[in-house]
DNA sequence: CCGGTACAGTACTTGTGGTACAGTTCGCAG
DNA sequence: CTGCGAACTGTACCACAAGTACTGTACCGG
C-alpha cells in the first residue's frame, strides 16, 4: 500500500506490463503471450513497452525475478511469525506449514500458478541466465527448508531413516504438485490440503502418530 | 517392439510427428513449437502434416490422448507387478511405489516432463475437450489411487486422522512436482527419491514408525 | 526553461498458422 | 497387371502477429 506511493510513473506502468504479463503467461505460457495483448490490456503502446523492456528476455526476466522475491518475503514473514509464536523448531515449522497452508486457502481465486514452474517447463525459450534463476531459486527454498529441518532432527530424533535434502525438496514438489492439481481439478483447496498433507508427514517423522 | 510392426507407414510417421511435438511442447511451449520446426525434423512437408492433423489443436489432442494411454498404461502394468509380488494391499502398494520410483530412476536422460502438467499451465491454448481431458486424467488416478488406499485402511487402520482423497491426490503432486524439481536442479535424481518419501509417508500412515 | 522521463507514431521484416489444390509414389486387393 | 486408395510432395497463397528500429513529443521537476 505504502508501497506503491514511492514508485515513480514509470515504476507503476513497469509493475502494471509485469503483471497483466503474468497472468497472460500463467494461462497461455511465454511463447503464447503476445506483446500486443500486453500493450492493449494495460493501454500503452509498443514503444511504451520497448521502453520499459529491451525485448521479451528482458521482461521474462524482470518477471521471475519480482516472483522470486516476492516468494522470499512471503516465506520469510511466514517463518517470522512462527517463530513468535513457538521457540521449538518443529512447533514453529509446523505453524509454519498452517499459516503457509491457510494462506494458500484464503487466495480469492485459487493460487494462480507458480512462475517458476511455468518457466522450468518452457526454458528453451529463455536466456541462460534467467534459466540459472530457477534453479538458484529451487536451491535456495531446499537450503532454507533443509535448516529448519537440521534443527528439527536435533531434537527430535527421526523414528524413519530420512534424507533431510528429500524432505526438504518435497515442499517445493508438493506446492508446485498442488497447485497443479488445483488448477487441473479447478478446486482451489487441494493445494492448501496437500500442505497439510506434507505437514502430516514432518509431524509423523519426528513426532510420531 | 512387436506393437510397432503392426503400425501402417501412415501410423508410424503420426507416431513419429507425436514423439517431436511432445519433446518440443515439453521444452519450449505449445505455442512456442512451430509447425515448420516439427516438419523439418520429420523430414516431411506442411501438407503431409495436415494430412495426419486437422489443425495445432488436433496434434495437441491426439498428443495429450496418447500421452494418458501411455501412463495408464504403465500404472496398470506395474500394480499388476506388485499385486503378484504380494497379496497384501499395503505391501503391494509399496512395492508399487518403489517400482515406480525405480522406473522413474532409470529413465536414461531424468524424465522428460509430464504432458499434462504442461498442459496445464497453458490451457487457454486449448480448446475445451483437451482442457476437459487434463482433468479426467487427474480424476482417473486419484480414483485409480484412492482404490488401492482404500483397501490398505481396511485392514491397517490410519495412525492418524487422514483424507484419503488427499493422499491419493498427493502421488501426483510429488510426481508432478518432482518431475518440475529434477529438470529445474538438473538432478534426475530427485524424481525417484521424492517418490520414495511419499512411500515412507504412506508407511507412516498405515504401518507406524 | 531546460532536460530527462515516459511515452506516442510510424514503418518495416519475418515467421506462423492455415488454405487450396494439383500431382505423385507405392503397396496391395482383385 | 492393374487400378485404387493411402500417404504423401510441391507450389502458391493469405492474414496477421511478433518483434525491431527510429523519430517525435508531452509533461514534469529542478
Amino acid at each position: 500500500m505504502a508501497n506503491v506511493q514511492v514508485l515513480s510513473k514509470g515504476e507503476q506502468t513497469r509493475e502494471r506490463l509485469m503483471d497483466i504479463a503474468q497472468d497472460a503467461v500463467l494461462n497461455k505460457g511465454f511463447a503464447g503471450t503476445s506483446i500486443d495483448e500486453i500493450i492493449a490490456e494495460a493501454g500503452i503502446t509498443k514503444s511504451g513497452f520497448f521502453y520499459h523492456f529491451r525485448d521479451k528476455n528482458d521482461l521474462a526476466k524482470a518477471m521471475l525475478q519480482r516472483y522470486l522475491d516476492n516468494e522470499w518475503k512471503v516465506f520469510e514473514q511466514l517463518f517470522q511469525q512462527a517463530d513468535e509464536l513457538s521457540e521449538d523448531p518443529l512447533h514453529s515449522f509446523l505453524i509454519f506449514l498452517k499459516l503457509f497452508a491457510d494462506m494458500m486457502g484464503d487466495l480469492p481465486n485459487g493460487h494462480p500458478g507458480c512462475l517458476v514452474a511455468s518457466y522450468v517447463y518452457q526454458d528453451f525459450l529463455f536466456s541462460r541466465d534467467v534459466r540459472n534463476m530457477t534453479t538458484e531459486g529451487h536451491q535456495i527454498w531446499r537450503t532454507r527448508f533443509r535448516e529448519r529441518l537440521d534443527r528439527i532432527a536435533e531434537r527430535y530424533p527421526a523414528k524413519i531413516d530420512v534424507n533431510l535434502d528429500d524432505m526438504a525438496d518435497m515442499l517445493s514438489s508438493v506446492a508446485d504438485g498442488g497447485i497443479i492439481l488445483s488448477k487441473s481439478l479447478h478446486d482451489p483447496s487441494i493445494l492448501p490440503k496437500q500442505i497439510l498433507q506434507y505437514r502430516a508427514y514432518v509431524k509423523l517423522v519426528f513426532a510420531g502418530a
